[in-house]
DNA sequence: GAGGAGATCGTCT
DNA sequence: GACGATCTCCTCT
């Protein structure tokens, strides 16, 4: 990482979910795990608004589940669904309004053997169409983004991104992305027409395929 | 390549 | 007891 790297502040977090959400991309986000450095860029994003989406865990009030979306900005959501996959989240805006943006998809930066492992994937050592395919299954998707990070709600829900003795944070090295696209938000039913899910164009990491239109600005 | 359905269990009602 | 911010495998075209 260059020398102009710098970790994200609680500031950065203590807006709109849909602002903090766009601004994400691009960023790193570093996870230390037993003494290594897995990283990815983020590439795909989903902003959930609060106690007036109903597509948000938010939407029915504090829960001992949701409770850290309530919280502080710039703190870490974990939780478990399908019986199977974590999905990680990070809290915006002040402390007692809810709001949250999904890490749905990153391109894998380093560690990328550990991180394979942990999916059960095993990369070839020559490259070629056939191991990009293998680096896609990393972490596209949020499911697979937390295993490959090792993210489980014991160990990491209500953890901050923002200190800087976490084990989990964002950084910002420079990277500018060229162009956002906004569609809507995948696998929810409530609020499912709301154009709220951000990734890169063009960006062969992220997740799905539903394209609907380009980002003019936030939505 | 695309689409459908099952797996699996925590959370909420 | 029902549902869910997912993933993978299997089948069909």
């Amino acid at each position: 990482m260059s020398p102009a790297t710098r970790q994200l502040r609680a500031t950065f977090f203590d807006r709109d979910p849909r602002v903090v959400a766009r601004a994400l991309l691009g960023k790193l986000l570093i996870r230390k795990l037993r003494g290594k450095v897995l990283a990815g860029r983020i590439v795909e994003t989903e902003a959930y608004l609060g106690e007036g989406d109903l597509a948000a865990h938010s939407a029915a009030g504090k829960t001992d589940r949701n409770s850290v979306l309530f919280g502080p900005p710039g703190y870490a959501y974990v939780y478990f669904i399908y019986g199977n996959y974590y999905c990680l989240n990070v809290s915006c805006l002040p402390d007692g309004v809810a709001g949250g943006v999904l890490f749905r998809a990153m391109e894998p930066v380093a560690g990328i053997d550990q991180m394979a492992e942990a999916r059960g994937i095993h990369l070839p050592a020559t490259g070629g169409a056939a191991k990009i395919a293998l680096l896609r299954k990393i972490s596209s998707g949020p499911g697979r983004m937390c295993e490959a990070l090792g993210v489980t709600r014991e160990r990491d829900n209500g953890k901050s991104f923002v200190s800087t003795r976490s084990d989990l944070r964002i950084v910002d090295d420079g990277y500018r992305v060229s162009r956002v696209m906004v569609t809507a938000r995948i696998g929810i039913t409530k609020s499912a027409d709301h154009p709220l899910r951000y990734l890169i164009e063009g960006n062969p990491f992220v997740s799905g395929t539903r394209l609907l239109r380009t980002a003019q600005g936030v939505a």
